[in-house]
DNA sequence: GTGAAAGCGCTAACAG
DNA sequence: CTGTTAGCGCTTTCAC
């Protein structure tokens, strides 16, 4: 029971009725100077404050958003919820916070405790927006909702990128580095929209460059491969020459283990990722990849489900994907020569662990 | 205004009381076969739930957990956080996020808000908790509330690692590699305890260690390096050979500025880093660091406030420092070679790209 | 077994 | 100007 005192304790000490002092310390109304300075007094001796709670039922309004994302360990989500939650802190929202950790059933069981919190808005990145039961009732009761990431569905905006796109432009990457076998690599292919958006996107990419169909790769968790024999699909005759991961953590992570097979990136094999998270650029081999904005995302999102709640009646609004852009990067390299069968690479070396900064691609390609 | 509906519709739909509605549908109290059916399927019909906002009134308890970060940039919170997320979920309770971003006022903000509020708990990780008014007023309340990283202050639980032994660990290592002249890197040091204890500790081991006193570095924004004269520390007779940094994210930072200049770690200084962020591992070069478990921390935590909000005057529970161990890794090298003027290193070459995992020390050291 | 009513903390009429 | 009062949605006596 935290801060017993309520306003009716400062009515009493102040001598004066609870309208008065919610008039006073709310400066909603009129009040003597000289009451004014008892209410004042009085609050401060009790060091109260007003409880949300009572505001809340009476207002019917919670002044909080649920922002449910998959984890916050990958920091590209990590990024867009400290920002969100700054935009709605600067707008007096405050933020419940849910992880899904990519599993449905969790998912769920979040979107109703959003429900039953009341928040006044939400702000979800879902594996699969289209079919989640809760996300209907979100609808049902008018709820102002903002997607992150994934593709939007009718009545409901999304601040995301063109996953589809951005994919078939890496395929258009790899096939300019000389690829002709690559993989797709996903973590949980099964509950990411995302993951699947991108296989498609890259599929189509591929067979538009006269590349061969690329090889889908599932893993079930991060950083830890030994599920995934890694080394069969990068030795022998049909050896692949890439892999596209669907995002850079994923990516990082392949490198990683890579490494630890005593293969080298890009030498053996080159490495795209996407989402474009800082440390990538840090990275030896720095992470070639789809650059997004993952804090526009999470100010866009902020933005329209606060502009949702606070204008009535609004029309769903309509988000234009975001701009998003392929960034060069040490991961990937050209395959080793395709006859040479000396061992060396043809056009990149092995890596240096300290070569120059790797430049970006200009910035405005629109989805 | 959300889902309108309430349990008052739910009686009239039902033809009975609104107790009765609340009993069936809490299955807290007794109720006939038949008005139970009469009840459950009004509820479905009207596809009602209970409102948390007028429940928590009514019971004083919001069932939330306050939670205040600096940021969640730094995967070390993102970890915790969501991991801290999960328990309480588990336990029928759900985080209202903040991140002070390092900042004092914002953190007063949120400390507020998060009052107002009536959070049941909070769980802190502050600039200063010695220095924090609001502290002082949640202690006031009795609000159960347990930091995180922080060193425990009287009153209040913490779930933290001993920063000044670890760090006295660290000027170990650093002397046992042979260095002599090093510095102590800190993001916003003013606004930090933990980065002044482990500068502390630091300073402590260097002179036991008969090294020279670091040079305390003090940095204002991440990433950006422009404004520490890097080159500077890491040239001339009086170079820095090693660079204590007071957590992980700075760490892999400043490996990247100092790649940027054209140098190398460990060959012109070597790097070692605070936190054990699972990321240091899979870089290269792998970072030298003191690892915490970043999930452990948000979980106990979280066991620590559900603990003292579940059971009634619970004396302040007393948490022990939590283990951590310091990982090689391949930014700590020995310094070049004192008289050797060859510009060539010592007992480190510069690093492959892609060495073998390297090993861990024991993690059994308690602090 | 069931319903009426009080009250949780607050704001917004509405009287005085 | 200021106090009284009626709810906001819910649980919980307490009669019936």
């Amino acid at each position: 029971m935290p801060s017993g005192i309520t306003i009716k304790d400062v009515a009493r000490e102040a001598g004066c009725g609870v309208a008065t002092v919610s008039r006073v310390l709310n400066d909603s109304g009129p009040a003597s100077a000289e009451t004014r300075k008892r209410v004042l007094d009085a609050a401060a001796r009790l060091k109260f404050s007003f409880s949300d709670v009572g505001r809340s039922l009476q207002s019917r309004q919670t002044r909080a958003i649920g922002c449910l994302v998959p984890s916050l360990v990958n920091p590209v989500f990590a990024e867009a919820v400290q920002e969100l939650q700054a935009c709605a802190l600067e707008r007096g929202f405050h933020v419940l916070l849910m992880c899904s950790n990519y599993d449905p059933a969790l998912e769920a069981e979040a979107m109703r405790i959003l429900l039953a919190k009341r928040v006044d808005g939400m702000i979800l990145t879902l594996s699969a927006a289209s079919d989640c039961a809760e996300l209907a009732t979100v609808q049902d009761r008018n709820i102002p909702a903002c997607m992150m990431y994934n593709t939007p569905v009718p009545g409901v905006p999304s601040a995301f990128v063109d996953n589809r796109s951005a994919a078939r432009d890496v395929a258009g990457e790899f096939a300019r580095a000389g690829h002709r076998r690559v993989g797709f690599l996903a973590l949980r292919f099964g509950s990411s929209d995302r993951a699947r958006e991108r296989y498609e996107g890259f599929l189509e990419g591929c067979r538009a460059m006269g590349m061969d169909d690329p090889v889908l790769v599932e893993v079930d968790e991060a950083i830890r491969f030994e599920d995934v024999n890694l080394q069969r699909l990068l030795s022998g005759d049909r050896a692949l020459t890439g892999l596209f991961a669907s995002n850079d953590y994923l990516a990082l992570s392949v490198i990683s283990a890579v490494h630890d097979l005593g293969l080298t990136v890009p030498g053996d094999v080159s490495v795209v990722g996407f989402d474009g998270i800082a440390i990538g650029r840090a990275f030896r081999p720095s992470l070639a990849t789809i650059v997004t904005d993952a804090r526009e995302m999470g100010r866009i999102a902020a933005d329209t489900v606060i502009e949702m709640i606070t204008t009535q009646d609004m029309p769903v609004p309509e988000l234009s994907g975001l701009a998003y852009s392929f960034r060069r990067g040490e991961s990937l390299g050209s395959p080793r020569g395709g006859r040479t069968d000396d061992g060396e690479v043809a056009a990149s070396p092995t890596p240096s662990c300290h070569p120059k900064r790797n430049s970006t691609v200009p910035k405005e390609q629109q989805s």
